[in-house]
DNA sequence: CTGTTAGCGCTTTCAG
DNA sequence: CTGAAAGCGCTAACAG
């Protein structure tokens, strides 16, 4: 039932190397023959082994993908951009899954390995000195997405200035004459998405002579839930001195935090302003809608692809450890308000 | 720099055999040496060649996944459950995006062939005769989430009764008192998730002797967008007989027709009430919450997992074309409320 | 328990 | 322009 190319050879009365010639070089092949060659393939419904020929040229054609979750909905977005220029590359993606799970990072990096993938982008986690044993047996080329290294091991990343991007966010609420502003952080573990936004916060507010205060601030894992959480938590501790919005660290957890207040009665934007990061496609279907700081997630997916490509391409760029910052933008809805001075 | 099978064995000092025997039968082997291969295993860092396995035993342990679209948010849940049970039994998934084009799903097919997949599951897009040949030559197992066959070759399939679900959501609407009940329908060249779904929305108000009127149906491509833009039709078409309940294919329809009502100072469940299909994360995070036909998603995946692993060990499981409902239920959250009869 | 041999399906020199 | 032969890295009989 399976049929490899030295059937269609035999029945095409030709070599086995012609056959893989005008599938792969025609340029070099007759006429004649690659009619008659094409016509057998069609005819018996050929269709070449691409493990076999991986085997043979050493090469698969295929990228790696590590994301720590493939439910977190940022996923989807990011995965649509690298998808498209590699296919457009004839290149595929295999997928892994780390589960937020180090352990998980690990066997991924093994398996993409195992798998010869031609190289491999690295999303989320940040890089520590764990890796450059692993990374440095590796043997392709690694580019970071949405994280950096703090390792040794040199790898290019693009990702937005997180500390940029959460300092324009509240430096926006402050501009809309927010002064009491509340963060909903990621856990300061995360270095990225967690600490460096926290830290974004922190300095507008510092640059606009705001006090910053423990009291204002509350951690989740990034989930709607926890969202929702953190706001009750941050309710209670403000028994006083009310706030007038909130930054989230992510949209989902915005929106978790949109209805946690939706749920004490308290009004968005009226009453309490909210703000979110990411800009998601959730974040139109909120009621209100989400204002937030956009990460072109699409675009960064492409730049990473790009990069493994010319990486690949070429040995020698793959060396250096340079951030490449894609831009963020402040993206206006509904969940914002005015303050008037009075 | 690359290390293999047999660098292991000369520094060893044993026969290729052996080191592939500890790494894939160790109880086949003495314990000198195995811990003696292990050891330059691991010295080594040697990682086995999965490509060249594959060729080797004609078996890739690869399941071939191809969906309508990834940025489609059912397909998360779906995966998470696919994922899980084929990572439980040593599979790996590879992923295909058809993107909902009639002619990426032939590519898929081909795609995941030439990369001997050892199995496929196959979402969404109904199966014609038109696959007959293709799948013929295909020469591995298949079967069907969310889906079914209507061609000739018969296929498994998994995937709730989406009439008789569509049929209990209708009714009960009916029994919380609706009777002006619309419907925001997937378009009707879906025969699955549209089609089959508006059926069930017509056979249970029928049941109910509530007259069917085209003026209250609406269609869209299950998109938010598409449900704003229907509901917004939709109730232009009302003016004069108001419809109390809007039932829409999809939750990201449904919420965008509540954004929409939301848009018109019309309010939910107020004003009129509204149900969605899925039962998303996303049906959490709308206000208010949406009041939903749950399809479990994740659950289909594993059973389409499992059952591809069942055709895969036994040759004669595959040639059956039944479909496996598996149960809907109704989640009631905020979007819906009781009429009572004036 | 271990080694030898052949071969998975394809590509790629190297001749002709 | 085409064919023969070797080999990619691994496994699977078959001997021993």
């Amino acid at each position: 039932m399976k049929i490899t190319i030295r059937d269609v050879a035999n029945a095409a009365n030709v070599s086995p190397a012609t056959v893989s010639r005008v599938i792969n070089t025609p340029e070099l092949v007759g006429e004649e023959t690659k009619v008659k060659v094409q016509e057998t393939i069609d005819k018996l419904g050929f269709s070449p082994n691409a493990i076999a020929r991986g085997l043979s040229v050493q090469k698969t054609n295929t990228i790696g993908l590590i994301v720590p979750g493939i439910s977190d909905f940022f996923f989807n977005e990011l995965y649509v951009g690298i998808e498209e220029v590699a296919r457009k590359n004839n290149m595929k993606v295999l997928l892994f899954d780390s589960q937020h799970s180090e352990y998980r990072v690990q066997e991924g990096l093994t398996f993409l390995k195992q798998h010869q993938v031609d190289g491999i982008i690295f999303t989320s986690r940040p890089i520590t000195s764990d890796y450059d044993a692993i990374l440095s047996r590796l043997d392709v080329p690694v580019v970071l997405a949405l994280t950096q290294s703090y390792g040794t091991y040199p790898l290019k990343s693009f990702r937005v200035d997180d500390y940029k991007a959460a300092y324009d966010a509240v430096s926006y609420l402050i501009s809309r004459g927010h002064q009491r502003i509340g963060m909903i952080s990621g856990p300061t573990t995360d270095i990225i998405a967690g600490k460096t936004r926290l830290t974004g916060y922190k300095a507008a507010l510092q640059q606009s002579s705001i006090p910053i205060s423990d009291e204002a601030i509350e951690y989740g894992e990034f989930r709607f839930e926890d969202g929702y959480r953190a706001m009750a938590r941050l309710l209670e501790k403000q028994s006083t001195n009310k706030l007038t919005a909130v930054f989230a660290a992510s949209d989902e957890m915005a929106i978790g935090a949109m209805r946690c207040l939706h749920d004490k009665g308290i009004r968005v934007p009226d009453d309490i302003s909210v703000m979110g990061f990411d800009d998601l496609r959730i974040c139109q279907m909120s009621t209100p809608t989400l204002t937030t700081v956009a990460q072109p997630l699409k675009q960064i997916g492409e730049f990473a692809v790009s990069h493994l490509l010319k990486c690949m391409e070429d040995e020698s760029t793959s060396i250096d450890n340079s951030i490449h910052y894609v831009s963020h933008h402040i993206v206006e809805r509904e969940s914002v308000r005015i303050i008037v001075p009075d």
